[in-house]
RNA sequence: GGCGGGGUAGCCAAGUGGUAAGGCUGCGGUCUGCAAAACCGCUAUUCGCGGGUUCGAUUCCCGCCCCCGCCUCCA
């Protein structure tokens, strides 16, 4: 099966095909977060997307080239610094810090690149732009010093969010300056420092100012990537205006087709409802952890649902994210077990070439994470029933292992570590053996709670005794 | 109003023009000293509603209802 995505652009599932067909590097923009406070589980969800969709690009042999920006300069950067009383640079970077803690929480593969609007670099190359802009009479400034881009001059503007522009009208959820553009969507590429910006501000040929939002995508997007890049992504809420923007920024200036596929990740409602910060709703990575999940347990909340259905977050489906995972667990180790049973006299270990791709080709099929899982938990059945009856030979729990393994490299939703067993749970389960072997199941129930309640479990299996750390 | 996404069992969620994957939960069973895990069985004659096309539709077409999102700086 060809790999297929929803392309916004046409709205229609398209065959991808990388720009350069001879190779196998692709380049991915992302946009990343505004750093004027901590993420929420929502923003992450569209990382995760974005994290999924690279992994299985990797798997599929490309080499993926992936940019995602920090956006640390807007009016809520600004204002977040003014009534912290701080500097710009010190405000954003606390909440730059946190978002990599929290990406690595939960294992989301770092872009290559994070650059970030306020690099001097990219100051001066959205500063180029907006001059070949202005050059090409598809920007203005208005009589407020700012910037804007001239809408009217271009004609695909609205094609991504399939908009008639002659429909926008004033929501009031602009500041100012609607008096001062031509048209109501023309955005601020530049906007003219004023008062409340204080020390923030960079000097241009239209005064001092900083850029508007739009024109740092496309300007960091070009530096790093150059004009025309594979896959550009996001939430659905930047479709418009901001991706809409960012076309007509960087065709405006380079002439060349931006981006050939657009990827937009619904959102993530929780119990129903949007997130908001004056609902009680609004959770952060620290909240999920703080509630007893583990990072590995929200990545695979998020990840289970395919990216383009909106994810109804709830502590059920909590729950049901770290059941699943215990499942997939104790199969593991199973299968460990199993594959180191016995040593197969004419080695040629397993038949990993003869393994289904039911779950990579489900991933073909717009990343169909739900189909691909069912793939997994159908395997998972059919292999315990197998050793159930001692029938999975050692060679085939190899094997399955090893497809785990691949298919591991796109999940990564194995438990951290192996939990050493601490010398306490050791001493108690050495006793509960004992118990067990004079028959005196009193105690060995008593001791079977003792270590229960220091948070690990016990079974008892043909082969004796087996420990496993619980966290529920 | 415009533009999207979606309505499948108690919950989450795949899917196909030919009679409904998977996960969680619950109940019953096998196994176990008892558990746990695993496995087996049961939980949608039915896929928002009404028509139509068809030998046959949940899947295609038409109409309607409902939910969610976007419509200028929110992933």
């Amino acid at each position: 099966m060809s790999l297929r995505f929803f392309n916004t652009y046409s709205r229609q599932l398209e065959e991808f095909t990388p720009r350069d067909p001879t190779s196998r590097k692709i380049d991915i923009y992302t946009c990343g977060p505004t750093v004027y406070s901590r993420a929420h589980i929502g923003n992450f969800r569209a990382y995760m997307f974005e994290d999924l969709l690279q992994r299985h690009l990797e798997a599929r042999g490309y080499a993926v080239h992936r940019v995602m920006n920090i956006t640390d300069v807007d009016d809520k950067t600004i204002r977040g610094a003014r009534e912290a009383g701080i500097p710009l640079a010190k405000f954003t970077e606390q909440f730059k810090q946190a978002f990599f803690e929290d990406i690595e929480t939960l294992r989301i593969k770092p872009a290559d690149e994070f650059p970030a609007a306020t690099d001097q670099r990219y100051i001066d190359k959205m500063i180029a732009m907006i001059e070949t802009l202005m050059s090409r009479g598809l920007a203005y400034q208005a009589d407020d010093k700012s910037v804007y881009f001239r809408i009217n001059k271009f004609p695909n503007y609205g094609k991504l969010a399939h908009f008639d522009l002659s429909e926008l009208k004033p929501t009031g959820r602009v500041r100012h300056d609607e008096y001062d553009k031509e048209h109501i969507g023309d955005f601020a590429l530049w906007k003219a420092w004023d008062e409340e910006d204080g020390e923030v501000g960079w000097d241009s040929p239209w005064g001092r100012g900083r850029p508007g939002w739009h024109i740092e995508c496309s300007a960091m997007a070009t530096a790093l990537l150059g004009d025309q890049i594979d896959i550009h992504c996001g939430g659905v809420d930047n479709i418009f205006p901001h991706h809409e923007a960012e076309i007509a920024q960087s065709e405006g200036v380079t002439g060349k087709k931006f981006a050939r596929m657009w990827l937009h990740c619904a959102h993530l409602l929780v119990d129903g409802q949007k997130m908001a910060k004056s609902l009680v709703n609004f959770y952060t990575v620290p909240d999920v952890l703080a509630k007893g999940y583990t990072g590995r347990e929200l990545r695979y909340a998020l990840l289970r649902v395919h990216y383009r259905t909106q994810l109804n977050f709830t502590w059920e489906g909590m729950h049901e994210a770290r059941e699943s995972l215990e499942r997939i667990d104790d199969w593991l180790m199973r299968l460990r077990e199993c594959g180191a049973s016995f040593q197969p006299a004419n080695s040629g270990s397993g038949q990993v070439e003869n393994l289904p791709h039911n779950f990579d080709d489900a991933l073909d099929d717009d990343l169909n994470i739900s189909a691909a899982l069912g793939f997994l938990f159908e395997t998972i059945r059919e292999t315990n029933r197998a050793m159930d009856v001692d029938e999975l030979e050692a060679a085939t729990a190899n094997a399955w292992l090893s497809w785990w393994e691949r298919i591991n490299r796109v999940l990564d939703l194995e438990k951290e570590t192996a939990d050493a067993i601490p010398p306490e749970i050791s001493r108690l389960a050495d006793e509960r053996a004992r118990a067990r072997a004079e028959k005196n199941f009193a105690r060995s129930d008593e001791l079977r709670d003792q270590i229960a309640a220091l948070g690990w479990q016990v079974r008892d299996t043909k082969d004796g005794q087996k420990l496993a750390r619980r966290r529920t």
